[in-house]
DNA sequence: ATAAAGCTTGGAGTTAACTCCAATGTCAAA
DNA sequence: TTTGACATTGGAGTTAACTCCAAGCTTTAT
C-alpha cells in the first residue's frame, strides 16, 4: 500500500490533487491506516493512470467520472445503457483520433517542407499545411 | 463577411468566445465595417474551426496560440525554430493518439462484451477491460 | 418613429480544476 | 526529546476559459 506522497510522486501529481479526486468522488483511498493517513493499492494507481490519461485527451472529470462509474455501480446499470453509454464515449474518442490524425497530417507536413534552416520561416504555416490537408480530405 | 452573430452561429460558439479569443491574441476580426462592428472573412472562420479542434483534443489556448503563431510571426522565428517546435508538438499529437487507442480498444472490447441486455451489468467495466488492454500492451 | 435585434466596450461573475495555507497530529532519526 | 518530514482537515486563493451585465450605439421591421 501506497501513502498519498507515494502515489503522488509515482504518478507527477500533487498530495492536493489526490485528496480533490476523492472530494469530489473520482477516486477514494482504498483504506485508511490507524493514523488517519490515506492508504493507496494499486488498483488506485492504475485508476489515477486511467484518469490522467482520460485528462491528457481532453476528457473533463465530470466525464470521466462517468467511465469510471461504469465500473463503481456496475449493479445499478443495465449492460444495455452501459453498452450504448460506451458507444458513445467510443464515437467520442474515434472523433477525436481523426481530428488528431489531421493535426498529425499538418505537423508531419510542415516538419517535411521546414528545411531547418535559419532564414526565416515564411513558407511555413501550421495553417497553410492544415489547408492542404482539408483540401485532400474534403476531395 | 461574417459579422460576429453569424460566425458564432456558423460554429456553435458564442459571440462573447470570439471577443475573448480576440482580446487573448487568438483570432482578431478580419476588420471592422464602418459603424465599428467586427467582421471575419473566411480564413477567419478556419482558423476558428483549427482553435476548436485543438482544443477538443485537450491543447490550451496558449498552447493554440503557439501553434497559429508560427504562422503569425513567420517572418521572426527562423526555419530551424519553427521544425523543433513542429517536431516536439508532433511527439505530443502521437503521444494522445496513442492513449486514445488505448481507450477504443477498451471501449470496444466492452461494447463486444456487453450483451445489451436488461439484467444488471456486473460484468461491465472499463476499467477491467482497460487491465485487459494494459496486459496486451505491456507484453 | 419606435421597438426589437444586433453590435460596441469595460468590467464583474462563474465554473472547473487545482493550489495553497493554517492549525494540528504522527512518526523516524539524531 | 525534539527536530523534520510527512500526514490530517477546512477553507481560502488562483488560473483558464468563458459567461454575463450595463450602458449605449446601429440597423431592420412595423
Amino acid at each position: 500500500m501506497y501513502r498519498i506522497g507515494e502515489l503522488a510522486q509515482k504518478l507527477s501529481v500533487s498530495t492536493d490533487t489526490l485528496r480533490y479526486y476523492e472530494k469530489h468522488q473520482l477516486l477514494a483511498a482504498t483504506s485508511r491506516a490507524d493514523n488517519g493517513y490515506r492508504l493507496y493499492n494499486e488498483e488506485a494507481l492504475r485508476i489515477m493512470q486511467f484518469i490522467i490519461r482520460a485528462k491528457a485527451v481532453g476528457f473533463s472529470l465530470k466525464e470521466i467520472s462517468g467511465l469510471l462509474s461504469i465500473k463503481i455501480d456496475k449493479a445499478s446499470h443495465s449492460c444495455a445503457e452501459v453498452k450504448s453509454f460506451a458507444e458513445q464515449k467510443l464515437s467520442q474518442v474515434n472523433n477525436k483520433i481523426a481530428e488528431l490524425a489531421c493535426f498529425k497530417g499538418s505537423l508531419e507536413l510542415l516538419v517535411a517542407a521546414c528545411c531547418g534552416g535559419e532564414e526565416e520561416a515564411t513558407h511555413c504555416s501550421i495553417l497553410s499545411a492544415l489547408e492542404n490537408v482539408d483540401a485532400i480530405i474534403s476531395k
